[in-house]
Formats: C-alpha cells, sequence, structure tokens
DNA sequence: CCGATT
DNA sequence: AACGGCTAATCGG
C-alpha cells in the first residue's frame, strides 16, 4: 500500500493536529475527481507572528528574543527562530522581528512575553489561525486542483478516506475548479407542542436525506402503512440518531447541507445525541462534531467533511438584494429557484400531525424531504457562486459560507498584504461609541410629478473606480512624499491628500479586480447563455463585483483591520462632487434634472432626444479622470417623482415598472397596502387613468370592509430586533409579542414578527396579536385600521403628485363608497 | 403636539 | 463583522 504517490485533488478543508513530538502538521482534506476521498498531511510550514520593534534596538531584540524561555505545565516554550524584517505597516517602514514557533497554541504563550523586549512597539499576526496562514502563505486555493506528491501512509482505523499522504510538494494547477462534489442535504422534524421546540423534552420525530446523487431517504420511529419507498422505519429516537451516524459514514459526502442547521439541527441533533450517549463520530477523522462560537452564534464543524448552512449565506450575501420580507427556506427557496412550498404541512402543526398518525404521517415524511430537496435545489443555484467567493477569498468554503461582506473583504486584502510587503494590522480594538460617523452621499431632490421620457445615467461602480482613479488608500494618506498632492474636496470641513507618485495596496488589487472582471464581461458576449462555462464565469463577475464593492463599506466599518475612517469620508466627498458636477453639467446643457443620488442623474428630455443626451455624457466622459465613467442606464418613457427623496417609480419601453423606496418595497406593510399602491402606479403610469387607480383604491376598501381578504393580505411583518424587556418604546410588534408570551409562546431577537391589528379598544399596539394568537382564538381584523392606516397612506402620497391634497383622495374615494366613512 | 424610537 | 441618507409610523410624555 504504501509508497511514493502522486495524486491530483481538490482541497476543501483544513485544519492542524500536533505531533507527538508537539509539532505542528497541516491537514488538507479534499476529493479527487472520482471522489476518492484524500487527506494530506504537510509539515512543510512553521507557525510564526511579528514583533514591531524600534529599527535601531533591533539587533538587541533578535538576540534577546533567541533567549525567550516560557515554562507551561507541559513543556517549555521558545521560538525555534527569528528572523529581522523590514515590512510596512499600513505603509508606514517597520523593522519586525518574525517569530516562528513550534506550534500555533505557542503564539498564545509568547505574544505577552515579547512585550518584554527593547525596542518593543507591538505585535502583529498572532491572530492568524494557522490553517488561514498556511493557505494564505502556500498559496493553496481552495476547490481549485492541486497536485500532490509525497508518501502514502498506511491510516488503518485513523481516517475515514482513500489516500492519506505525507506531503512533499503541492503545487497549485490553476482555474480548474471542483466540478462535481458530493452534496448530501438533510433537515429534521421535532415535535413542538408549545411552538418551539425544547431540547431537553421533545424528540426528533424523523430526519431526511437528500443527494446530488439521487439519494433520497426520510428515517422515521413512527410506522404507518404504504409508506413511500424512501421511508425507512426505526424504533425510537436512539435508533434514529444512530441511523443518522452510519448514513453519514456510508455516504460520506464533500458537502453537508443544511438551512438553518448551525443553529438549529445540529445543535438539536447533539442534544438528544448526548441524551442517548450517542457519538456523532462521522468525520473523516473520526472526531466528533464540533460547536463553535462565532459572534453570537454557533457553527457546526465536522473534520474533513464542509459543512455548509444556506441560511447565513442568504442571510449575509444575498439579503440586501430580495425582496422576501422572511428568510425561512420555504420563502427563500420561492425566491430563488421559484419552487413553492407543501400545502397542508406547517411548522406550526407538526406535532398534531404527529399525533394524529397514519395519513398525517405521509404528508409530514412528504414535507419533511421536500426540505431537503429544496435545500439541495438552492444550493445547485448558489454553489457557483459561493465557490468563485471562496476562491477569491481564499479561504475555506466552511469559512467563507459564513462570512459577511466585510469579513470576505478583510480575507481578501489579507491574502494579498504579504506581496506588498503589508503586515495584516491587527484589529482595532473598539469600545464604547465606535461608529464615528462621516459625511455620506449627495441625494439631489427631486422635482414631483409624473414625466414622459426620463432617461437614467449612473456612474459605473462609482465608489471603486474613485478609489482607484484618486489613489485613496491608507497606506498612502499624507504620504512624506506628496503632502500636498491629490487633495480630496472638503469633507466634514477637511481635506485630505493621497500620494501621487505610488500606487497604493487596496487601490491596486481592487483595480486587478475591476480589470478581470471586465475580462470575464467580454468572455462572456461570446459564450452561449446555456453553456456550462457561462455560469461559472457569470459566479465570478458576481463574485469579483462583489468584493469590489464592499470596499468602500470596509473603509468606513470600526472593527475593519484597514478601517480608515479617511478613507471612506475621502470617497463620500468625490461621490458628492462628481454627481454635483454632473448635474451643474446637465442643467447648462438646458437638460431638466428631475433627481439624483449617489450615482445617478435622472433627465426628463422635454423636446431633446436620447442621442442629445448621449452626447451630453460623452462630454462629461472626455472630463473624468482613470477608470471613471458615466453610464447610459436606461430609458423610461413614463416615470413618477413624488415630494420625498429615494421614491419613485419608472416605467420601461416594455410596461415594466421599477419601484424604488415605496412602500410596496418594505415588510413592514400588509400585503394589501403594497399591492394596491403597486397596482395603483400601474394604473397611471401604464394605463394612464385617473380613474382606474381611484377605482383600485374603491375595491381595496370594499374588500376590507366586507372581511374578503386573505389571511396573508393583512399580515404585517417586523423584525425583533432585540430582549424584548430592552424594548423602550413598545411599539405594535413588542406589544403583540409580549401578549403572546403570556400563552407561552417563545420569541427570540432576530425573529421576524408576524402580526395583525384587531377591532377593539385602545392604541394600535393594544390591537395588535401575533398571527397565530389571532387564528387561535378567531380574532377578527380591524378594517378600519387596515383602510385608513394601510391603504390610504401609501396611495395619498402618489395622489398628491397629480395635484390633490391631503383628504382629497379620501373624499374622493368617499363619494363612490358613499356610506362607508362616517 | 413633539421628540424619540423603530 | 460594511457605509450613510432618508422617510414614515407609532409611542409616550
Amino acid at each position: 500500500m504504501a509508497g511514493r504517490t502522486i495524486l491530483e485533488f481538490y482541497p476543501f478543508d483544513f485544519d492542524y493536529i500536533n505531533t507527538p513530538e508537539g509539532r505542528a502538521i497541516i491537514r488538507v482534506f479534499g476529493s479527487t475527481k472520482e471522489g476518492k476521498k484524500i487527506v494530506v498531511l504537510d509539515g512543510s510550514i512553521q507557525p510564526y507572528f511579528y514583533v514591531i520593534v524600534n529599527a535601531e534596538r533591533s539587533d538587541v531584540a533578535l538576540a534577546q528574543a533567541l533567549r525567550l524561555k516560557v515554562k507551561t505545565e507541559e513543556r517549555i516554550v521558545q521560538p525555534v527562530k527569528v528572523e529581522i524584517l523590514k515590512r510596512n505597516l499600513v505603509g508606514a517602514p517597520v523593522t519586525v522581528l518574525k517569530i516562528f514557533v513550534q506550534t500555533p497554541s505557542d503564539i498564545a504563550v509568547l505574544k505577552d512575553e515579547v512585550k518584554t523586549l527593547p525596542g518593543y512597539m507591538d505585535r502583529a499576526e498572532s491572530d492568524i489561525n494557522f490553517y488561514k496562514r498556511y493557505m494564505i502563505d502556500k498559496e493553496i486555493v481552495p476547490l481549485s486542483k492541486i497536485r500532490v506528491e509525497g508518501e502514502e501512509v498506511d491510516h488503518k482505523g485513523r481516517y475515514n478516506a482513500d489516500y492519506v499522504i505525507n506531503a512533499e510538494k503541492m503545487e497549485d494547477l490553476g482555474e480548474e475548479t471542483i466540478s462535481a462534489p458530493h452534496i448530501l442535504a438533510f433537515d429534521i422534524e421535532t415535535y413542538n407542542p408549545i411552538g418551539t421546540p425544547r431540547m431537553d423534552t421533545d424528540p426528533i420525530l424523523m430526519i431526511s436525506f437528500a443527494s446530488n446523487k439521487g439519494y433520497e431517504k426520510v428515517v422515521t420511529w413512527k410506522k404507518f402503512h404504504n409508506a413511500p419507498d424512501y421511508v425507512e422505519f426505526v424504533d425510537s429516537e436512539m435508533d434514529l440518531i444512530n441511523k443518522f451516524v452510519e448514513i453519514m459514514r456510508k455516504e460520506k459526502p464533500d458537502i453537508l447541507l443544511g438551512y438553518n442547521s448551525d443553529n438549529f439541527d445540529f445543535p438539536y441533533i447533539i442534544a438528544r445525541a448526548n441524551k442517548y450517549k450517542i457519538k456523532l463520530d462521522f468525520a473523516i477523522d473520526h472526531s466528533n462534531i464540533k460547536m463553535a462560537k462565532k459572534g453570537r452564534d454557533v457553527i457546526a464543524r465536522i473534520t474533513g467533511i464542509i459543512h455548509v448552512d444556506i441560511y447565513p449565506f442568504v442571510v449575509n450575501m444575498l439579503a440586501p438584494t430580495m425582496r422576501t420580507e422572511i428568510f425561512s427556506l420555504d420563502s427563500v427557496a420561492e425566491e430563488l429557484i421559484g419552487e413553492k412550498k407543501k400545502e397542508g404541512v406547517s411548522w406550526e402543526n407538526m406535532h398534531t400531525l404527529w399525533d394524529a398518525g397514519g395519513e398525517s404521517l405521509r404528508k409530514m415524511v412528504e414535507y419533511n424531504l421536500h426540505d431537503s430537496k429544496l435545500t439541495l435545489k438552492l444550493m445547485n443555484t448558489l454553489s457557483k457562486t459561493m465557490f468563485e467567493l471562496t476562491k477569491l477569498v481564499n479561504q475555506p468554503l466552511f469559512d467563507v459560507s459564513r462570512m459577511t461582506y466585510g469579513q470576505c473583504v478583510e480575507w481578501f486584502l489579507a491574502k494579498r498584504a504579504s506581496k506588498f510587503l503589508e503586515i495584516i494590522p491587527n484589529k482595532p480594538i473598539v469600545t464604547g461609541t465606535w461608529s464615528r460617523t462621516y459625511e455620506g452621499a449627495y441625494v439631489h431632490p427631486p422635482k414631483p410629478g409624473i414625466y414622459d421620457n426620463i432617461v437614467v445615467y449612473d456612474f459605473r461602480s462609482l465608489y471603486p473606480s474613485i478609489i482607484i482613479s484618486h489613489n485613496i488608500c491608507p497606506t498612502k494618506l499624507f504620504c512624506e512624499c506628496c503632502k500636498d498632492g491629490n487633495k480630496t474636496p472638503e469633507t466634514d470641513g477637511k481635506t485630505y491628500s493621497y500620494c501621487k507618485r505610488e500606487k497604493g495596496f487596496i487601490p491596486t488589487v481592487l483595480e486587478d479586480l475591476i480589470n478581470r472582471r471586465a475580462r470575464i464581461k467580454e468572455m462572456l458576449k461570446k459564450i452561449d447563455k446555456g453553456d456550462e462555462d457561462y455560469s461559472i464565469l457569470s459566479a465570478r463577475s458576481y463574485a469579483l463585483k462583489t468584493i469590489a464593492n464592499a470596499m468602500y463599506g470596509y473603509f468606513g466599518f470600526a472593527k475593519s483591520r484597514w478601517y480608515s475612517i479617511e478613507c471612506a469620508a475621502s470617497v463620500t466627498a468625490w461621490g458628492r462632487h462628481y454627481i454635483k458636477q454632473v448635474i451643474a453639467d446637465a442643467e447648462k446643457a438646458k437638460f431638466n434634472v428631475i433627481y439624483g443620488d449617489t450615482d445617478s442623474i435622472m433627465l426628463s428630455l422635454e423636446g431633446k432626444t436620447v442621442g442629445d443626451a448621449n452626447m451630453f455624457a460623452e462630454k462629461v466622459n472626455k472630463k473624468l479622470p482613470g477608470i471613471m465613467e458615466l453610464e447610459f442606464q436606461g430609458f423610461y418613457p413614463r416615470a413618477l417623482f413624488v415630494a420625498a427623496k429615494k421614491k419613485y417609480a419608472l416605467a420601461d419601453e416594455k410596461g415594466r415598472i421599477t419601484i424604488k423606496g415605496f412602500e410596496f418595497v418594505r415588510r413592514d406593510w400588509s400585503r394589501i397596502a403594497k399591492e394596491t399602491q403597486m397596482a395603483v402606479l400601474n394604473a397611471l403610469l401604464i394605463e394612464k387613468s385617473e380613474d382606474n387607480a381611484v377605482k383600485i383604491i374603491k375595491n381595496a376598501i370594499n374588500k376590507l370592509k366586507a372581511g374578503e381578504v386573505k389571511i396573508e393580505d393583512i399580515v404585517i411583518y417586523t423584525q425583533l430586533t432585540k430582549k424584548v424587556e430592552h424594548y423602550d418604546s413598545i411599539g405594535p410588534h413588542v406589544a403583540a409579542v409580549i401578549k403572546a408570551q403570556k400563552l407561552g409562546l417563545k420569541f427570540e431577537p432576530g425573529q421576524i414578527i408576524k402580526y395583525i391589528v384587531t377591532k377593539g379598544e385602545g392604541s394600535i399596539s393594544d390591537k395588535s396579536y401575533i398571527l397565530k394568537e389571532y387564528l387561535d382564538k378567531g380574532l377578527e381584523y380591524d378594517s378600519e385600521y387596515y383602510i385608513n392606516n394601510q391603504v390610504l397612506p401609501a396611495v395619498e402620497r402618489i395622489f398628491e403628485v397629480l395635484g390633490y391634497e391631503k383628504d382629497e383622495l379620501k373624499g374622493k374615494v368617499q363619494t363612490k363608497l358613499a356610506g362607508f366613512f362616517k
């Protein structure tokens, strides 16, 4: 068995172990193209961290660093090697000691001890995880094919893998990404007589699996007749958990997929497994599944198997661009892949179905399997984006799938810093009121009205292009060589200057991103949309754009390693400068500027042609520096602007309406109000009929009065952002929660509250009830509230544009509805 | 009615 | 563990 081996494989999980001698060995887990499991052991890199020292005393510091010794319970910890190097710390030249140690935990032991070194100034990179360090320094790109050369190890019993190799050489083979990883999705259902299931008393009822290799299964412990083939009955919850472990060992997926599995499925399974003393040791190295802390959340890690929880990815990366109100599997799947939920079963009635047994159980297993299949399908559409982001950020998929924008940017920069001899700065220690503010974007006041023929231009990637064109970088701020060069416009009464001679680290890597994206866009034009390459390249383009756009926000975020409020303020200062300049130029050229926001400008043509406008834009572009560019965004035959900023509707030539800012796009409005508003906008912009618009409002009011609305039409969604007792002001959703808590229902911060305003006495809060309580008690909704506080306000502002006074619309509807208003 | 909170 | 600008409803004194 053992012997020299060369293998090509896709690495996807990384950690380290210590040898009996106390040396750190990196473990790389991956799969070959044929799906064989591989573990690579690599002892070629040594853990280290930096100590920044006074340049004049660095020799003394070095000598003393070599003599450092700390006695711990197990052994004596000391540096194994120390080098003196010249590096930069956010642009400033520094002298550093690079202190190598035996094992990563030695860093924690020595990091305070080094403060005694002569000329000590600071330490750096002592908080970079060893496996992250390995990926950065060895330039191992996750999910991207590499060749390993080394000795095959006899690993009987140590690993549930096909190959274990002691690496001598690792070589990246370029861009080829893992093409067909084995993905297994799972989902559990639990007993929940009081709403939220309780881990200590309520059992797991069933567990489902669905894989991209066609495997489908539901395991449950209550029998019913003529069960579908995919159902496997066991005798008890204990047997169900044992079966779960057995299936995981046998299936050995590359990726294990869940939806909210970090916060729900795994903590639950672990708690129930503990009760029966079952070991969840299906990892590739037979270790138990581990729950780790990540900020306020917990995450479930399985060595050698990538546990991907789709939920945090959706919330962190996709939520801002999504329309859904709630991030349940059902609504997310509906928006992203157009799949509707299974009728008849819901989270709330799970325990009743289980108790009923028989046919109800059939519904339950179908529902349970459906959820695993939905999760798998979601991954089908998201995996390419996730994989591309993972390669770009250069961290394990396990980590990247849980990262926020800020974290993605940070690791993207960390990976590239060393090429510029830049040390990765420490995380700022942020206490108290840490969000210092600075002046943001400019919003040009809208001219309210309904217009024909509007053209929209925007600056292509405004903030990234400003960072690049004006060399905005914390490493080049107030540089020695050109202190007065490249001054920003005034912002908060100050100006900042950036080096003219040398390009900064961040503008350089950002420009590389933008250039790569431009090349991909060119390639995409030449490929067929159905092509496999097309989806990969568009995912790559999306990943590049995401990171580029997040760079500005990263500057302004106080917990960033490269935090720079000066850079953030400089970016918005230039942004205001350019948009104001374009607005002034457009007015000079006799265009009617209707509105502008941050990076966009909207012009009413009023006799001029689109060609005239394009000629104007061309003239603007000739003046713009660097890669900055004003781009034609669209022509709209009809548009509506209200008196408020950030609220408008555009109708394109195909009759499609784009809506910004209106209640229609907000979740804290009832559907009846939003749909009425949408229909009214449609009547005004497309049908061009005020009469129809009034009729639509009349219909909505009639339906509300007659009780003909569906329950979904009157539910209002609002997020519970903190614990109920921490609220200063009790809004309707909080008041509804307080009432429901008295019935024993449980709520957690972050949860989206569904409530309804009912008939009765008192304030709106007094009359608000959680949907469940509303249904259980058969309460009656307050049609007056939905008419006067939802439907009418949503349309009144639109009618003001048509010259109606505040209450005039109400009057107009009233005359058509005589008798309805008192 | 108005500032604070959401 | 991304920014600021902005609107609007509702609470609560």
